[in-house]
DNA sequence: TATGATAATTAGTAAATTATCATAGCGTCTACTT
């Protein structure tokens, strides 16, 4: 069957997007594919389709729970029932029923995390999977060394489930991500569909603000004058509480805060909120926004910068996606950077932490056959934090396989700990640096991702100039002045303003 | 978590030491698993 008529007899689309035709052609005739697509084109549509081709099971390797559970409840909605999410969600008895019936499951989404567990990997051997799915596979490269290390477990996973057909799905990476993704999940002959990152209906504005307090004071007045709904980034869980409370009280706007100090259900109870635009905005940490479907999100405002190129993409390529006007801001001070420097230390352990832990293992809390062995607080003592505890757990075992002298493992993982740490501080170089340089801001962007700017568009950037009556409340109002209009809120922004401006 | 204001304490009723409390603080992100 052509796919055009298989897409409209499973989805009920009349044709494809860009890339998902290329990406799926390439899955159907059996090459392994990374296929980079802009975010809200459909990447899920590149294994749903192959999913009705193939015969055998689809399995989806998805970063986030609520994730996994939007992608079954979608396939839901579009009537298939063999579809499960293999995570924590399920009980003991429940999961026990599934990993019994995994042949009846068309597509099975599971965790990086959960296909450590010997017992679900063993079950999976046993069962003909057809494809392999990587969803957001730049999370190999951004999480995979340090904060989530079972990403990087993925390339050994899928060889010992016999290195079955392998789909990476990602909206966001740059050619040295890609070639990360392609190494370490092991498929070096793999297909690309590359698609630009641009977003041509999102202006992008920096501007540089003296002082903290200033700052807030431009965020207050920007989210009164903005239309609305809008995301603003922060990288500090107390500030996005702060402002949101703030954007309350003075704008008297809808706003809510969503980190990942939050419990599961308040989380989902304010995603939702926001989606069904019972909020106007939302002060969060890059905790928010992977997997968020919302069409209308006309603004962006970064009151931190973020700590890479890529997740700023990510993060203002929320917006627009229904191809109407938005516009992100990226508010920066001098000494911004330091923020980023010092998480991106604090992140990984220090040498000083490292002797200590060797001393330790020297002393007798050491090595006990294969098997490395520590007293019950350890990790206090040393004074790590969980993540550079699982990042060292972890190093250590893979490092004592390798290395023969306890010197060669510590040497090794000062190595790999500096290496990380300098790639780190490099990515925040080149963020700042886009940040304080004066050229177009989508061009320096693009050459980032080695593509060249193809036309000049309009509304383009702070360097070029742009028009920012096209992105308030108020034009908006004017421009649907036949239609309804809203006076009540209309007023209130003015007044709003006003008092702002006193 | 340090800081500073105020209160309480003490063989010595004036001044130093210690206790208590409120407050500001260059600011610290991301997920899965039992």
């Amino acid at each position: 069957m052509e796919l055009e008529n298989l897409l409209k007899k499973h989805f009920g689309y009349l044709s494809f997007k860009t890339g998902q035709k290329e990406a799926i052609s390439a899955i159907l005739n059996g090459q392994h594919t990374l296929a980079m697509l802009p975010t809200g084109t459909g990447k899920s549509l590149c294994y749903q389709l192959p999913g009705y081709v193939f015969d055998g099971s689809i399995l989806i390797v998805s970063p986030l729970l609520s994730l996994m559970q939007d992608q079954v409840e979608q396939l839901g909605r579009l009537g298939e029932k063999r579809v499960v999410a293999l995570n924590s969600f399920l009980s003991l008895e429940e999961k026990n029923y599934v990993l019994d019936r995994l042949q009846d499951y068309k597509f099975i989404f599971i965790s990086p995390e959960m296909l450590q567990s010997s017992f679900i990997l063993q079950k999976l051997r046993n069962l003909a999977i057809s494809l392999f799915v990587v969803d957001e596979a730049h999370c190999i490269s951004q999480w995979g060394y340090d904060f989530r290390p079972d990403y990087s477990k993925l390339g050994e996973i899928r060889k010992s489930l016999g290195c079955p057909l392998t789909l990476a799905l990602t909206a966001t990476a740059t050619r040295k991500v890609r070639k990360d993704i392609i190494q370490s999940l092991g498929i070096e002959d793999a297909v690309k569909v590359e698609s630009t990152i641009d977003r041509p209906n999102i202006a992008i504005w920096i501007e540089e603000i003296e002082g903290y307090q200033k700052k807030t004071d431009r965020v207050l007045e920007l989210a009164a004058k903005l239309e609305k709904p809008g995301i603003i980034y922060f990288s500090s869980k107390k500030m996005a509480e702060q402002m949101a409370l703030l954007l309350e009280e003075k704008n008297n706007c809808n706003a809510s805060a969503y980190h990942g100090g939050l419990d599961q259900d308040t989380r989902i109870l304010i995603q939702q909120q926001f989606i069904h635009n019972q909020l106007d905005v939302i002060c969060a940490t890059s905790a928010f926004g992977m997997g968020v479907n919302k069409e209308n999100i006309r603004f962006i405002i970064h009151f931190h910068m973020p700590m890479q190129i890529e997740s700023y993409l990510q993060e203002i390529g929320r917006a627009g996606r229904d191809g109407l006007a938005s516009i992100a801001y990226l508010l920066y001070s001098p000494g911004d950077e330091q923020l980023p420097f010092q998480l991106a230390e604090s992140e990984l352990p220090s040498e000083q932490q490292i002797d200590w832990l060797f001393h330790e293992l020297e002393i007798g809390h050491g090595i006990k056959g294969d098997a490395l062995q520590f007293n019950q607080g350890t990790q206090e003592r040393g004074g790590f934090s969980e993540v550079q505890w699982r990042l060292v757990e972890n190093l250590l075992r893979k490092e004592a396989k390798e290395k023969s002298s306890l010197l060669d493992c510590k040497e090794s993982i000062k190595e790999f700990v500096n290496e990380r740490i300098t790639m780190k501080k490099k990515n925040i170089y080149q963020m700042l640096q886009w940040i304080l340089s004066n050229r177009c801001r989508r061009e320096f962007l693009l050459n980032y991702f080695e593509e060249q700017v193809t036309s000049r568009i309009e509304q383009c950037c702070d360097i070029c100039g742009i028009d920012e009556k096209n992105y308030s409340a108020s034009h908006k109002l004017r421009k649907n002045h036949l239609g309804k209009i809203e006076w009540k809120e209309y007023l209130a922004g003015l007044l709003l303003n006003s008092e702002l401006r006193e």
